[in-house]
DNA sequence: CGCAATTCAATTGTATGCAATTGATCAGGC
DNA sequence: GCCTGATCAATTGCATACAATTGAATTGCG
């Protein structure tokens, strides 16, 4: 007699690929207005903080650790430029490479920008801890993933 | 003298949320050449595997199991409808609703989707069991911050 | 040096996502 | 039965994402 399997890998419940999708929209929506108060959406807000880290890299530096193309990338960075966020400027050195560097608006954001992680930590609802090791276990599956691409 | 704190919120590389974001992309990634063979995007093979578990469906429950609203939904099952994969009827009980139902073409296409999950689960280079617990721990998360919406 | 291949940003076209609004239908109270 | 409020899909507007192409600039190889 056929017996239903124990998981049916294509059962939405079942699959991680939804689990992570559905997830990363849930922390989209969690966002949204702690970053609506700094006139950022999500993507525009990674983008801040590879600024607030190192100021002035290339476009493609950018799009390297935020795993986006040009395509996704100079139509944002428009946007963050009339906001007064950014400056791009193409580099003397290399006229391909257009450079991202922070306006002192964009620089001054940063300060208002402290609060958000805690906001994010406490909609959690878990221990620091629990979220270390999650993203860990993540980042290795996106860097397998991403390995298996070029296969 | 000022230490630098072990763990900087506002640096990217610790932001659990960016590593369920750029793990979506990855994702994604992986998937589009195994959906590319099914006509399918990856939210049109979301809709599919609810349609597959159970057919002809309101618009609304779509959505809330995937977490999509109608403005989303609404031109990609159109889109879906015009591909011939499902067919979109008023409800006639409830002129308000749009019940959404698997066309015979809808419906084969199952078979033709059965290899992609393993195909996901040979790229991802993670076990079975792995791939289990980071799905339920991150569905636990996920509803956390649903949660926290409301409150 | 000279030219072919590469690199890089920008552009074009398609497909999500979501907020806000609209219009039609239904439900509940009186 | 009627009217107010609620529900639901569709629409509009804006902002990602990404494939594919284009065009400018650079590199590398002979």
């Amino acid at each position: 007699m056929a017996r239903k399997p124990a998981v049916d890998p294509l059962l939405l419940g079942n699959q991680i690929c939804f689990a992570v999708y559905s997830t990363a929209h849930a922390f989209n929506r969690v966002y949204k207005p702690l970053l609506d108060r700094l006139g950022l959406t999500y993507p525009q807000y990674l983008v801040m903080m590879v600024l607030w880290e190192r100021d002035g890299v290339p476009l493609k530096d950018i799009g390297e650790k935020l795993f986006l193309d040009s395509g996704t990338l100079t139509p944002l960075l428009k946007r963050m430029e009339a906001a007064n966020l950014i400056k791009r400027t193409r580099s003397t050195e290399d006229e391909r490479q257009v450079l991202i560097a922070l306006t002192p608006q964009g620089h001054a954001l940063r300060e208002k920008a402290r609060s958000v992680p805690e906001g994010i930590l406490a909609r959690s609802a878990c221990s620091v801890g629990e979220l270390f090791e999650m993203k860990n276990e993540l980042l290795a599956l996106r860097d397998k993933l991403n390995a298996a691409l070029g296969e």
